[in-house]
DNA sequence: ATCGCTCTACCCAGTACTGGGTAGAGCGGT
DNA sequence: ACCGCTCTACCCAGTACTGGGTAGAGCGAT
């Protein structure tokens, strides 16, 4: 994929000396090739819809459109981009959200310079690339947290299956060809085990535990 | 993290050949040692408390108990393995449900042998490791249905994130200082616009568009 | 046999959401 | 000025969910 063509690369970030130094580390690898830069995600835009590089790099932190929101303008304006987030922060929100809409990648702004080059390469080939923290910072959770399963039994993650994914009572009712009573009696049993009082709740951490698809 | 000290690794999976295929390969190479070999999971089960393997190398499809579920049976019983699903399937749904319980790759059963062997030690390295396929399964959606930002408002978006968080109308109200009314206009016109009749489905749109963190 | 658990099912009262309206205030564009 | 949109707010009737019970059938374990 990268033959002999070089990577080009979008850089936008609101930060002029990010930006700079970016640009400066990048610019003495040969193959890689800084086609813009741009402080804020409009004129970002613009660029990316001129010259459709291979990769825009974004930075989480902007003012007015943040770093996740534009994940999806870049990929609306030029759908064969790849996004690589840049950030500060190893927050889990922040990383999740940038998986969940569309980025190839996520890394620190403090790793080495070297794991930039190697994030932009694999995110070029068509991979994806997570920097060793952020994959740290995602997993953690599950080994604290989410050690032990649901505390619930297999006909109730059954039930919660249809709920969360926006089946009401009576709908699993019929589905499962069970009274509604039942399924509102399972629903209040789900709730009581994990200590939930909403709808929302429930749906959430069916998603998060992996019991629906997410579509 | 593997200085000299072979990484150690249980394999599970239902398919003897597939078992004895794996062994076989994974035997040529002297820094990996395979601890055992499972055709289910709670005989895996016993191997890994007897063991503690770096990694446990999973198939996903299993009767009985499913690879997916089994990811947390063996992060529960030796909380420092990690998790390597193997899989004949590209599913979004698998994929997505491994990483949210808790694997730390995935790889297809038809990719070659050095990519296994690269995906072990990227996971006893602490990393993660997804196959190339797996990446553009992961990627895939987003570009063709999800490429428009929600049809929302601004104070809409706000609105959905908090019911997606599990609030209620009047938690919504108080918060905003609105009336209650006010919120339940605003739910209907979210779901008109995004065709949804349940708080289910509002929940799940809201996460998988990353206006909720998924705490 | 008896205990505990699960699954099923019902009762009740209260609260919340659903889906159909209408409507005024404010703001930006033509 | 007028249009269109957004945000606010209310009305209504119907449906669904919430949270508190109870309870029988079946099953596996002691």
């Amino acid at each position: 994929m990268n033959g002999d063509r070089p990577i080009s690369i979008l850089l936008v970030d609101n930060h002029a000396l990010v930006l700079e130094g970016l640009r400066a580390v990048l610019e003495t690898y040969a193959h890689i090739r800084v086609v813009g830069t741009a402080a804020m995600v409009q004129p970002g835009l613009e660029i990316a819809a001129a010259s459709a590089p291979d990769i825009v790099l974004l930075d989480i932190n902007m003012p007015q459109i943040n770093g996740i929101d534009a994940i999806e303008l870049f990929k609306s304006t030029v759908p064969s981009t790849r996004i690589l987030m840049l950030s500060m922060h190893d927050s889990r929100e922040y990383i999740s959200a940038s998986i969940v809409r569309g980025a190839s990648g996520y890394i620190l702004k403090d790793v080495p310079n070297d794991e930039i080059i190697k994030a932009i390469e694999t995110v070029a080939a068509g991979g994806t690339y997570f920097s060793t923290g952020v994959s740290d910072v995602l997993m953690q959770r599950r080994q604290k947290e989410e050690t032990e399963p649901l505390p619930l039994t297999v006909r109730e993650r059954e039930i919660l299956a249809f709920l969360a994914a926006g089946r009401s009572n009576r709908d699993v009712a019929e589905l499962l060809q069970l009274s509604v009573a039942t399924i509102e009696t399972h629903r209040k049993t789900i709730k009581r085990k994990l200590g939930l009082s909403t709808t929302a709740e429930l749906t959430r951490i069916a998603i998060e535990r992996g019991l629906v698809p997410p579509r």
